[in-house]
DNA sequence: AAATGTGAAGTTGTTCACAGCT
DNA sequence: AGCTGTGAACAACTTCACATTT
């Protein structure tokens, strides 16, 4: 699971702006099979929802249907992808290039969603070479200069429980607002910096638990 | 996000099970720590939650604390694990080995949490072992026969989106309950199995939508 | 007629306040 | 005295029912 803890907009459920995540990839595909309207209820079952649910997440935003008729499939994308600033392609840098992080790194699944990942950052970066091709592998110290001379905002975060919060407090410094965080622990950070929260080991356990006989 | 659809005991929040996890990790740190009696409110502060919820999260499973004194780590450290079904070593399979799988296949962070994944399914194995070191990968014909001969129950999915649900389908007819699932559609599972999802672009984008200046 | 938008009702999850052990 | 366990109050989220628009 996931877990940010920042409602800046405290009106509207964070689960509502996950949800507009997975209607953006459902309007996506559609607009590939060439559909130009859908009805809240087609939609919603797409996502998984209910229709109601749909049309209350919009409703936070604004109005965007056309009684009678529906939503305007492309139109209502561009609405959701503006809302969540996935427009335009945003860079990210990851920390630690250990495991877990050169696995992310092998990944180019990002790329394919908005966000460009410019740069990694290890504390022992030639170590860090040898277990990716990514080429931009950098040492902690390039971090400042890096993430202000790119714009950088997001960071991915997959170093090891014991530096995950002295980490976390360097990228707070260098300017990072986002945090995607890997380890298992509950970073301490500003009020204006979020983080989210995602632990495979979690996760399969949570499975492991319904599982059970 | 991760998102599961099984409430097999509805009196129980599934966020719940998730904390269950977290103050797991929580207590084997103060295990190895030396430190044998915890209370409720040291406990939670360290888990990141209130120490109410704490409380409460425990006695959905029973009573294990000692009023006045708190509770035993080791004694709640066993306890949750076995309810989490995680005191022994459980088998998984990871079908797809593309991007994502192969980058799954070489963090190895499962192990460390009570997961061996035994086994990788690709449509073109041979493909699929350029992309990775791991050695047991097979054809999706193999599947029935490991899974049984095995008895693996839970299977990491991550395969293309067009053909999830397909692939779900196969491992359900295997006899996997539990499917962690990585691509961005709702698979439809019988009852009696349990999906949880985790889509990373998804947690980028949410991360993007609160950065927002 | 068809489908959206939305206040109100219902449900689920969290926190409080305090009773009850040790 | 200190800290757990828990019904009751509260808050958050979801669903319903229906008025409204095309």
């Amino acid at each position: 699971m996931s877990d940010s803890k920042k409602p800046i907009k405290p009106e509207i459920p964070r689960k509502a702006i996950y949800r507009l995540s997975i209607y953006m990839r459902c309007l996506t595909r559609l607009q590939g099979n060439g559909i130009e309207t859908i009805s809240s209820e087609a939609l919603a079952k797409a996502a998984g929802v209910k229709s109601t649910q749909l049309r209350k997440d919009l409703t936070y935003f604004g109005q965007f249907g056309t009684r009678g008729l529906g939503y305007d499939v492309e139109q209502l994308q561009a609405m959701i992808s503006n809302l969540l600033g996935t427009s335009s392609l945003q860079p990210v840098i990851l920390v630690g290039v250990g495991n877990l992080g050169s696995a992310l790194l092998t990944y180019r699944g990002f790329e394919q969603e908005g966000f460009e990942v410019i740069a990694a950052f290890d504390q022992i970066p030639e170590a860090a070479r040898k277990r990716t091709r990514f080429k931009e592998i950098r040492p902690m110290a390039d971090m400042d200069e890096i993430v202000q001379r790119a714009g950088v905002r997001m960071a991915i975060l997959a170093v090891p429980n014991l530096v995950a919060q002295e980490v976390a407090n360097q990228l707070v410094k260098a300017g990072i607002v986002g945090i995607l965080n890997f380890a298992p622990i509950m970073l301490e950070v500003p009020e204006d910096v979020t983080v989210n929260n995602v632990n495979l080991a979690i996760e399969l356990e949570n499975l492991s638990y319904f599982i059970q006989t």
